[in-house]
DNA sequence: ACTAACGGTAAGTTGTGGCTAACGGAAGTG
DNA sequence: CACTTCCGTTAGCCACAACTTACCGTTAGT
């Protein structure tokens, strides 16, 4: 259900509601998956007036990135060796 | 969880007894681990005698790495329209 | 001011993911 | 052939994640 929220504001910012409608699940739900994400610093929102527009926020992302780099690299070494291996 | 036992796995191949020894949990929660692994395509498996090796399945992360590059160009695509409109 | 719209929070319920314990099958070893 | 080792599978339990309902504070509109 993260992701599904996540994937929907990497289109564009939306608020709370307009995120709830498209979804599955009532806008309480969606209101608390946006604090879980906020608190992991994948989005960030922004007051105007009674809404709140959520964001993706850049730099979240970053950790993952790195992360998933460091075991792509991995992957390869290990896949190369294997290879070499077979042969 | 899950993530710990590929890191492990990423270092070098293991066998699910090897494996649980340093992990927090029992044997057959690892290979319940692995098995979902296994299925999602991240680890693969390879008999040798009795024990199960199990390894890095490098094609594994491709997809991650697809869906997380097509979303860190749309962060970043947001993050320059957002730089360029607070100008 | 009164009302409506919007969203965060608390409380309560439920579904289910993750663990352990117990069992059974397959492969080495004497 | 017994015996041990190693692993997968199942059943069952439990904690917690996720959802809904209800409520309250805040802001814009008339």
């Amino acid at each position: 259900m993260r992701v599904a929220i996540f994937d929907r504001l990497s289109e564009r910012p939306m608020a709370v509601g307009e995120l709830a409608e498209t979804l599955p699940v009532s806008r309480p739900a969606v209101s608390q998956h946006l604090k879980v994400l906020k608190e992991a610093g994948l989005v960030a929102s922004e007051a105007e007036g009674t809404r709140r527009v959520y964001r993706i926020d850049p730099a979240g992302l970053g950790p993952l990135r790195e992360w998933l780099d460091r075991h792509w690299e991995r992957a390869l070494a290990a896949f190369a060796e294997k290879v070499e291996e077979s042969e």
